[in-house]
DNA sequence: CATCTGACCTAAT
DNA sequence: GATTAGGCCAGAT
């Protein structure tokens, strides 16, 4: 089980990344407050079932967390396109896609 | 306490 | 672009 005050501030962090745009695993962690914790987003996403958002997280690099064709890799990949996120060879072009939040408000919502 | 694991990240090559 | 080495850190064993 993961810290409750980590899993709030994910979960708050994650539901605001509006459709048709990703973050990656890194920029979540800092953006809820949590630097340098990018693996712990992924073990919450896995812990966790039933995430509101989960689908728009990837990697910094743009690829989608898992292997290419699984099972898992196509339901996200199905989810992104069906908001208008391209997903081209498991890759999403994060130049496009990546979430450039307003600091102004998120701060506000989340006040860390 | 020591070691391993992972839906990760960055910089260097 | 792709690959790699090293870093990272909470959880699990």
């Amino acid at each position: 089980m993961i810290n409750i005050q980590y899993q709030q501030r994910i979960e708050s962090t994650l539901s605001m990344v509006p459709v048709g745009a990703v973050v990656s695993y890194g920029q979540l962690a800092d953006l809820a407050g949590l630097p340098g914790k990018a693996r712990l987003i992924a073990k919450y996403l896995k812990s966790s079932e039933t995430q509101i958002n989960w689908h728009r997280v990837i990697r910094s690099d743009g690829k989608i967390a898992f292997p290419e064709n699984s099972e898992q890799a196509n339901d996200q990949r199905r989810r992104l396109l069906s908001e208008g996120v391209l997903v081209t060879n498991n890759r999403v072009r994060m130049a496009s896609f990546q979430w450039q939040p307003d600091m102004y408000t998120l701060l506000e919502k989340l006040r860390y």
